[in-house]
DNA sequence: CAGTACTGATTACGCGTGTAATCGAGAGTG
DNA sequence: CACTCTCGATTACACGCGTAATCAGTACTG
């Protein structure tokens, strides 16, 4: 039901997933600076995501407070299980074995994936 | 460099992946069906990704046999990352946590995944 | 009350994508 | 040689996206 968040509309959902309710303006002043949008292509942002039905807003005065509908750690998962149904036949452990293979994983991450992996053994 | 692939271009060279080079006649009778792709749609997708530089062709008669100019792997690398860098801050490690915790891992899959962590171990 | 300043809503516009149809040139057929 | 068939190349067209500008209504200001 939920349609897709584009890349560009996706920086204007971390804001809010950050903090929210807020303003359109307040949305403005926080995102990403390297992005150098005008105010005028936040609000087109926030109207689109409207109606995508993934941001809600209620009055508040004459203004609008914006807030998300749909939760960051669902949109993640949706992300996630698509990069796994086209690239990895929709299993994770191939998608493991080539992150483990291809990124230099410190020392630290080790570790975190081998308690990660002590927890899932019986 | 090299432009970004899209998802109908995918498909088409998912067919050169598995084996090449190929006719482009030959390209639209391996297109998963469930696309329900007519022939030309097939040679438009052929033009662009050749116009895009991740395909190559070379004359065979009258016709052009296609092959990759990419590695599948090379695109699944640049996939994945940028997977990570827009919802995991660019680390491996968030992610395998991630999947660990919301795909059900096959017993196979923990197994894997602990001589991973074994091989990983200095 | 007339003008100005904000705010959300509507409209714009070029580019990529999905999905083809049409054009033009060469190969084969009667 | 005239016609047809087959390729690749060119063109089409609607829709989503990135990036705004303009419009319209309400609140404040003098």
């Amino acid at each position: 039901m939920t349609e897709r968040i584009s890349e560009a509309e996706l920086a204007v959902m971390e804001v809010l997933w950050r903090d929210s309710p807020l303003t359109a303006l307040d949305v403005a002043e926080r995102i990403d600076p390297a992005r150098d949008w005008s105010d005028r292509t936040v609000k087109t942002m926030l109207g689109r995501l409207l109606a995508k039905g993934v941001l809600a807003h209620e009055e508040d005065g004459r203004r609008y407070l914006y807030r998300p509908l749909v939760a960051r750690s669902d949109y993640v998962a949706g992300e996630s299980q698509r990069l796994l149904d086209r690239l990895f036949g929709g299993r994770a452990a191939p998608l493991v074995a080539y992150l483990a293979e291809h990124h230099d994983l410190s020392a630290a991450d080790i570790a975190e994936l081998e308690a990660l992996v002590r927890d899932l053994k019986p």
